[in-house]
Order: structure tokens, then sequence, then C-alpha cells
DNA sequence: ACACTACTTTAGAATCATTATAAATTAGAA
DNA sequence: TTCTAATTTATAATGATTCTAAAGTAGTGT
């Protein structure tokens, strides 16, 4: 009754055992059509909901780290108060919605390229990241 | 022996008064050409070499999160570890060095002005700000 | 199926930047 | 000088994240 399989062999594929936590973060965080933005505490919440079966938070920390590390997620710094992870593991840039601290991603169309015209000496470009911060109309 | 009046008028004018705790902190702030870029905790070890009378680890904070209300600093969040504040706090981007974890301030002319060309119903934008993170050459 | 070992999960403790508290000090006004 | 509100301060509290070390599990080989 599930897709586990890909999940499964994506984990082996990188040298992570498919436990049943992992896999159950896996289908929470991976089967899914548009990106998903969270903090470990949100994702916490939902699988305290859609999870018959308890996973430690210490689980929690210890799997998306580990997904970050094989590159399956992207952490996302915007505030000191919490670290947001992120799907898309695209370069990409973010709208932030201060009203709800919401991230929302930009499509490679909807930003010109950027194009920076200073170089540090000694220093390669690894990334350019664009938030628009975003606020209700009034 | 100092230009302390400038910066006793800056507090008084934006109802502050102009201790000698915040006139300490003012003048390593804001007594510089360049801008500065700075943590807490660096302030805080700053101010305890260059200073004789201790300035208590509360009021570096109350002091530092006042500018920032008056508009004096501006806080930049890069990762969670810390919170950086600039002395900048006009609109503008950063080069941060993964290596050093250093900001460096981007001017007008170094980045073409960014497009946005997608919009949220109900949102308009507050600011737009790119981050180039830059590492070592090899 | 069984045993073995390395990997994983887990509860709870530790960490550490930041924030809150509430008592002592100080600045500005009268 | 006196009075009051603003400020400073030491210290405790908070809370997200990391650490620890003990218990559980997956994969390998027999
Ligand atoms: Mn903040
Ligand atoms: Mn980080
Ligand atoms: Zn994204
Ligand atoms: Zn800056």
């Amino acid at each position: 009754m599930e897709n586990n399989s890909i999940f499964i062999e994506k984990l082996r594929s990188s040298g992570l055992r498919p436990t049943k936590q992992r896999l159950e973060i896996c289908k929470l965080l991976f089967d899914r059509k548009k990106t998903f933005h969270f903090t470990i505490g949100d994702l916490s919440k939902i699988l305290k909901k859609e999870t018959n079966k308890k996973i430690s938070l210490a689980t929690i920390y210890n799997t998306v780290h580990s997904f970050k590390k094989k590159g399956y997620l992207k952490e996302i710094s915007i505030n000191r108060d919490k670290s947001y992870f992120d799907t898309n593991t695209s370069n990409h840039h973010h709208f932030l919605d201060i009203d709800t601290n919401e991230l929302i991603d930009l499509k490679k169309e909807d930003v010109d390229k950027i194009k920076i015209r200073k170089n540090l000496p000694g220093k390669k470009i690894q990334s350019i990241e664009v938030l628009v911060k975003v606020e209700n109309n009034n």
C-alpha cells in the first residue's frame, strides 16, 4: 500500500538504513508535488498527528540532518529563532511573508539573473540567494 | 576630548538617555568610516578590551536592541547560531565569506537592480536582500 | 533460523544565546 | 536637593539544538 520502495532505495543508495522512522519522515517530506518549507518543530507536530507510532525528537533532528547532509534537504536561515528546511534543494529564491513567517519559492523566471559586479580576490561565488520580504497591503 | 556631544544629541533626540554605557557603545559602533558587522558576542568582547568600566551583558543586549528599534542598527540573520547587526541601515546586499563567517557590504553599483516578476495578491514588497556566499578559491 | 556487529533510536541531560526578573542605580525635571 | 521614571545589573529562566549513553534494530554471514 505504499511506494515505500522508492524511499527504501533512496535511503539505501545513500548508505542510510531504511528504518520505519526514516521512511515515515520521507513520506511526509518527499511525497509532495510542491516545495515544503518547515522547521523541526513543524515537522515534529505533523508527525505527531499523522502518525500512530511516536518518533522521538532526537530522531527527527538526526534524520533531518542526515537528509541535509545527503543533499535531500536544504537549510535556510532567515532568523535566529528557528532554522527552516526546504525540500527544494535547487538554487532558488524566496518570498518571506513577515506577517506569517511563511517561505514561498520563487521560480527561475520570476527573478532576473543576478549579476554581481564586484569580486573578492581569492574568493569565488558559491551561491546567490535573494530574499524578498513581503507584508500585508495595509 | 570627545565628540560625545554628537551622540548625546542623537540619543536625546530619540528619547534615549545618554548614559555612559550607551555613549561607550555609540563610540564603538558609530565612530567608524566603514560599515561594522558584529554579533553581540563580538561587541561584548571588544567592550571588555577597549573600556575600563564594565558594561553588563544585559545592558549590551538592551542597548543594541534599542538602537535597532530606533533605526540605528539593522539585524541580519544568516545562520541560526548568531545574529548579526549592521551599522549600515540602508537597503544593501552582502557577501558572506563562508570560511570566516564575515559579512561584507555590496555597494549599490555592485548589483543590478533586482526585478521580481511575480507578486503575491494582498502583499507588498518590504525589502529585497541578496546574499552572495563566497568561499576560498580552492 | 541464529548470532554478531554496526547503525539507529531514544529519553533525558547539557549547552548556550537570548530574554525575563526584580532590585539597585542614575538621569532629568521640579 | 528631591522625586520619579528610566536604566543598569546580576541572576534566573527559556527554548531550540546538541550530546550522551543505554536499548533496540537491520543487514551480513553462518
Ligand atoms: Mn530576530
Ligand atoms: Mn546552521
Ligand atoms: Zn524554497
Ligand atoms: Zn551590511
